[in-house]
DNA sequence: AAAATTTTTATGGTTGACCTTATTATTCCA
DNA sequence: TGGAATAATAAGGTCAACCATAAAAATTTT
């Protein structure tokens, strides 16, 4: 089935949709800031992409995942999260610092290193950032949550993730206990856009909304 | 000290340069066979290292590494060495397919992580197969051991290290028990480069002379 | 329905790391 | 010392990923 490695940058893309994908369509400008490439770069990207058969792309409208490229996707997020547990449960890396390293390491990471990796951790269930880890056939489904930016004032959530990937958000999220696990009460929100402030672990922490979308919660 | 990141490939160079250096200077040649590129291209390539400082050729006699070079090369192989003794200890990975996969993680591996790793590992002083593991500063000796193709009829001799990398020639040492730890006696060498022939273990076994190259051994 | 914005395409460039096919320079050897 | 072998250069290409600038196309907003 899958004959050539696919490079970084290819692996990286079909991940980043993946990871947008709770829209069943991505604007490919989105895409491009994200990966913080050009929106040229990005359409020429989708174009090479779509002769390999890994994502669909109708113009002005965005782009999908093909069967194909989802289970690719789905690979490298296995890859990646395995390499978090290990990275933070055996070599006692940094929170912040985990996915970052576990980043390179998810494209030089072949599938029979994949399950040996799986094996000698016990197959866990979720990453580090709360995160579930794909199957070893590359599927996925999408955590039932919704960010954070979408909680309504005085409304209580239980935090199941945390989706940042820079390490000085996932420092800031770390210093202000908005963790995997923490239950937060949104106690205000700032007109404009403006921040929300939570109540978090008996703190009031302020959150800009863009980080607050990255942060997965469930109502309860 | 280290600015920017080096290319798996620039990575690559520096390594076998390295590994070919129990002579001081390596023929440009030798390492564009060993790398699988053309002499251009390994030539093209000593110019870029030579601008960055990390190689000196000099044409017609041959390529060094700098100091520079020479500690960027033994990084590489101390990261190699700690992921072989991982993947070999920790994930039961098959002894002739540690080598490649290990150098694959190698150069997705930030020194923060490598050192995290050797820790993990107990800072062990020899990989799988035999060689010696850099210090973290990147120094490091070449083995005291001469090739097991140098050593004279009669002699017998004890494995220190295998250098190969091809996961055949591997599997191939593997099953002949030509292994690190092992004692052989060359029992016969055949006429015109031909094979030596090795008693290993009460069995005779045939070892072409490029293989025996890339087995270390200590007469004994 | 305009106007504004976003998206896509068109061009033309760059860089690293490869390649092939000459040609030239040097070293080695008989 | 004169070839043969080896090493290095020159010249011209390819390919993946990026870039910028500009023009065109579609969508969204007013
Ligand atoms: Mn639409
Ligand atoms: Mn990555
Ligand atoms: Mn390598
Ligand atoms: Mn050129």
């Amino acid at each position: 089935m899958n004959l050539k490695p696919l490079s970084e940058s290819t692996e990286m893309y079909l991940k980043a949709m993946a990871e947008m994908s709770y829209q069943d369509v991505v604007a490919v400008g989105r895409l491009a800031e994200r990966l913080g490439v050009t929106a040229v770069s990005a359409n020429e990207m989708m174009r090479r992409l779509g002769e390999q058969g890994l994502v669909s792309h109708t113009p002005y409208k965005g782009v999908n995942l093909t069967k194909k490229g989802r289970e690719v996707a789905g690979n490298v997020i296995r890859r990646q999260r395995l390499w978090e547990c290990f990275l933070y449960d055996h070599l006692k890396i940094e929170w912040s610092q985990v996915y970052e390293f576990a980043c390179s390491l998810e494209h030089a990471t072949a599938p029979e290193l994949t399950e040996a990796l799986a094996e000698f951790l016990g197959n866990p269930k979720t990453c580090p950032r709360g995160n579930p880890i794909p199957a070893a056939d590359g599927s996925f489904k999408p955590l039932d949550a919704i960010p954070l930016s979408e909680i309504k004032l005085g409304q209580a959530a239980h935090v199941l993730a945390v989706n940042a990937t820079a390490t000085d958000v996932l420092k800031y999220l770390q210093e202000k206990n908005i963790l995997p696990g923490r239950d937060v009460t949104v106690v205000e929100v700032a007109p404009m856009q403006g921040p929300l402030t939570l109540r978090v672990g008996g703190k009031d922490v302020a959150l800009g909304l863009p980080m607050a979308e990255f942060v997965l919660v469930k109502i309860i």
